[in-house]
DNA sequence: TATTGTTATACTCTATAACTATA
DNA sequence: TATAGTTATAGAGTATAACAATA
């Protein structure tokens, strides 16, 4: 495939993801916002720090504080400081964060879920095989 | 494919556009704003009035005024009022705010044309035409 | 009286700078 | 003196309510 070729269909794969994105966002019904939904999803695979989840998430110590808060004050996590060093918070989920973070996914999955149902199974093949593709090109 | 599977695929086809959106938004160098660029790529297409921008954009009134003032400032579009019906605002798009488009694209093109050029081709035949059946899900 | 657009005001999420506690 | 986290404050972007101009 040619480099020309290349670029239109990286413009045109970014455009399409990006649209999906938006939709999936804009038309649910979560009660979780998604910077929530983002530090929810790191905690369920293990406990962090402040530092460590705003670094993960691209944003300021500050803002990740204010996230944490607002997290912490609906039940989702538990903070408490580190007894090894006692200038560390360890965050935590709580089992109502893992069910926010469920219902949260189910929510989501739920507008993509409805266009894929009706698509045929060699679409949805190639689907599948794109979707193994992209998590490569995204984990980079 | 069975309805299990195909939700599966739904929700990880949801979580990679999710991310590349993301990335590919975060990781660019782009001089207009998420919200900004959206509206002028609407404008290229015709003008437009601030109420239909705002209702294609899903944003009320006041914020769609905003957007346009700022555009403004920065020259990217022209504002006169209509002589048929003199409540109304005609936004057209002025030969700045191409450029800016053009720009916009750019960079977030790069981003992912960076990832696509090290693939093989035919994991490129792939996702042109996963492309081709994500326009269609996203169309409805 | 209804419609289009703007202004007034407030809320949320973001950031940088200043502060506290601990190492 | 350096680091982890929080608080203070300000700047975008959003919304609803109130307003002006026009139909």
């Amino acid at each position: 495939m040619k480099q020309q070729d290349r670029r239109r269909l990286a413009g045109e794969l970014r455009s399409v993801c990006m649209r999906i994105s938006r939709r999936a966002r804009f038309e649910n019904v979560a009660t979780i916002a998604p910077h929530q939904f983002s530090v929810l999803a790191k905690l369920d695979s293990g406990s962090s720090t402040p530092r460590t989840l705003a670094e993960l998430e691209c944003v300021s110590a500050p803002s990740m504080t204010r996230t944490l808060t607002g997290l912490q004050e609906r039940g989702a996590l538990t903070r408490a400081t580190d007894p090894q060093d006692r200038r560390r918070v360890v965050v935590t989920i709580t089992d109502a964060g893992r069910r926010m973070l469920r219902e949260g996914r189910r929510s989501r999955d739920e507008w993509m879920f409805e266009r894929i149902r009706s698509l045929s199974d060699e679409e949805c093949a190639v689907l599948r095989e794109a979707q193994r593709i992209l998590e490569g090109v995204v984990a980079r």
